[in-house]
DNA sequence: ACTTTGACTCAACGCGCGTAGAGTTAAGCT
DNA sequence: AGCTTAACTCTACGCGCGTTGAGTCAAAGT
């Protein structure tokens, strides 16, 4: 036998550790986030995690890299590509975001992301104030799902997915039209 | 003479500390702020600290506290109220945003005020969904804020506060006609 | 002038954290 | 079967934190 098992072995274990970090960090955000409690979830000792990623902070990269977009749908994605998806956000997402005002690391990330959907959207637009009309709407956005994923503001409770999602297209329709 | 001497010695280095607190609280959130970069702030010892305002996190509170919102206004000087001024925010602004996704008595505090954001403006306007685009509004704006003043998307940089308050009139105007 | 008060400092405590290095033990190779 | 490797655990270190209680000393009261 190869060392196949050995190998699958530790791949395994480190993406154990890995998801328990996502969840650990979206939900108590970096700083709340302790290495020994992320250990015990993946049922390891929090030395393996230090061997496996290095640090806290490589852990915390590693665990909110965000999959890849696909920049070439631009408004009519708009919505989900934005993260704003009415269910749930992925664990990644909800880490990167809820250690973004607090790690310098994670508020430079959130920006580079955010100014690249600004300029996808930018580009679909047309008119003056193009760029500034695109701000608007991610901006919006990201409001929107602070509000409703973090913040869980009452009103979004009663609200049906589909009114909801009315409304937003409104909205996007009103500020950023199409060119 | 009376004791006002001490007393007022007493209070305004209270003031003293809770200037400092609400500036360290503001720039670097709760969990990443320390007693004693406050009291070193301050001038002071970091024990004192703790005789003035007890704990942390009730130095935390009382950094915090917004001053009474007047509830009359509604939307016209909705931009204003909800503390998107395009300018600088204030420190005790500053500080419960910044925490807010971090602390959970943090983000009670500010479901609390933007849930009531939301009641106010839908009173303003008409129509089925009132709350529905009363949430959007109020949310909009929450995410204009935190793009602004604390992700500080580059797209911000070269506009204009005219141009800027313009586009957002017209969004706020498009979402949210008074009735 | 003497005592009392209380604003403030000093020194230290215990805790949980990230992290490091040595030890263990089971799988892989020959 | 015996040696080697490496995945994993154990033990412990040092640090900075919030917090405490005793000490200091100048102002207030008498």
């Amino acid at each position: 036998m190869t060392a196949t098992t050995r190998d699958a072995k530790r791949a395994s274990t480190a993406q154990r550790i890995l998801e328990a970090a996502r969840e650990e960090f979206a939900a108590r955000g970096f700083e709340g986030a302790t290495i020994r409690r992320i250990a015990s979830t993946a049922g390891v000792d929090p030395s393996l995690v230090m061997q496996h990623y290095g640090s806290k902070a490589a852990l915390f990269n590693s665990a909110v890299q965000l999959p890849p977009q696909d920049n070439a749908v631009a408004s009519e994605h708009l919505l989900e590509v934005l993260g704003m998806r009415l269910g749930e956000l992925p664990p990644e997402t909800r880490a990167l975001v809820r250690s973004m005002l607090t790690v310098p690391e994670a508020e430079e990330s959130m920006r580079v992301y955010l100014d690249e959907r600004v300029e996808n959207l930018t580009r679909s637009l047309s008119g003056e104030d193009a760029r500034l009309r695109a701000l608007v709407t991610v901006s919006g956005i990201l409001g929107l799902t602070i509000a409703q994923h973090f913040l869980k503001l009452t009103a979004f409770e009663g609200a049906s997915q589909e009114s909801l999602l009315q409304a937003m297209r409104g909205w996007v329709a009103s500020v950023s039209e199409v060119s």
